[in-house]
DNA sequence: GAATTAATTGAACGTTCGTTTTATTATCTG
DNA sequence: CAGATAATAAAACGAACGTTCAATTAATTC
């Protein structure tokens, strides 16, 4: 009929945030209609309205405080004046991090960059160029001091964000590999491909290989 | 009004898979229509379905043909009896020479699962898990034989397919650098990753130091 | 050249979609 | 406790969707 009992606006908004996410990273953007999103909120469609315009403009939302929330995360986490060395492994494990715990969000800001319109494409690209670049500022700094070696640097930074986004591919909560293990072995996997000598700088090496061979 | 001079059902069905993998690379499977399917085929919606029973089972035909594809382009380029090295640098040259040719269907193979009912899917899965099981099987080879230094190996097939195939999110045909620049620096890229030892093996590490900080 | 088969059109089906509008009730404010 | 505001329901909108069906024409076969 109208107003229910106990309702809240914040509560309401709250949850159909994180029910689109849900429901975006199983089914896709398309594929997930108001109706089925306000059925999970447990109101009806009509309702969301009121929080979000449109159904593009909750996904843009979703995407734009993703990205804003990564760039938060590497902004507490940078160790400002370390060495490169040092920046990277701070990077790979704010990245691996930050995206092993929001897999969901993660998959909706990588897959569904074709349903936003192109202003809104153009303003979550900015975002993610900008995230980008500081990793590549990372090799570039180390690869001029001679720590690293690398052919190119924005090759190298791509395939090394592929790489670590790729985690949320297929890592599972709770299985085979905790996630400590998992960030320690991508840790050492980049150090390796950047040519990062073994024993310089992030003061990692060691550990990495006590845990070598964990499953060859 | 009914058939069309000139009409060609093998024509007609090939010219719908082809704008069929562009289209759903595009915009979606979900997003495209058979109507606009059908308008850029220059045939009504109806029509295709003389080729396709539904629109699923088109989705399911591509991405089919493309795991058959990427199977038998491997079983074609694989140096059988060579050493683990070689055999690594050759999964790595023909998986980013066949993604980099088939952008658009790559993307779609790797987007568009959750499209799937759970039968195709699970064929789906089934073909590509076969497909990376054979790196799998070549790190493990490498690890044992004390030419690559891994930590895990199927962590490390992972990270590697991911980087990849990561390839064709950024790379386009006549940008800067050519596929068989991007070819080589993942390659040496790899075998950094997989700790191969410079100097054994390829016989590409001088060829690769060639080209040295292309742009660092 | 008639019969058969292949290829397609055009119209229609029922369903679902995102979204808007209006009415109604709960909660807050004074 | 009255008035204002916040939060929702219910119903409806036109448009678009995947798909089906009957009719129609082109090409092939005998």
């Amino acid at each position: 009929m109208a107003r229910t009992t106990g309702s809240d606006g914040e509560r309401t908004e709250a949850a159909a945030r994180k029910a689109a996410v849900d429901l975006m990273a199983r089914y896709g953007y398309e594929a997930m209609s108001m109706r089925q999103l306000a059925a999970e909120v447990g109101v009806q469609a009509a309702a969301l309205y009121r929080y979000f315009p449109t159904k593009e403009d909750l996904l843009f939302t979703l995407m734009r405080d993703h990205m804003r929330g990564l760039r938060e995360a590497w902004e507490h986490s940078r160790p400002a004046g370390a060495d490169p060395a040092r920046q990277l492994a701070a990077y790979v494990r704010n990245h691996i991090a930050f995206h092993i715990e929001r897999r969901h969000a993660t998959h909706v800001s990588n897959m569904e960059l074709r349903s936003l319109s192109p202003d809104k494409l153009t303003e979550i690209l900015r975002m993610r160029t900008a995230y980008e670049k500081e990793l590549r500022s990372i090799l570039r700094d180390g690869a001029e001091a001679g720590i690293f070696s690398i052919e190119d640097t924005g090759l190298t930074a791509m395939a090394l964000i592929q790489m670590m986004t790729g985690v949320i591919v297929w890592f599972r909560p709770g299985e085979r590999l905790s996630i400590a293990e998992v960030t320690q072995t991508y840790l050492s996997m980049t150090m390796r491909l950047v040519g990062a000598n073994i024993g310089i700088g992030t003061g990692e090496e060691r550990h990495v290989h006590e845990h070598a061979q964990l499953r060859a």
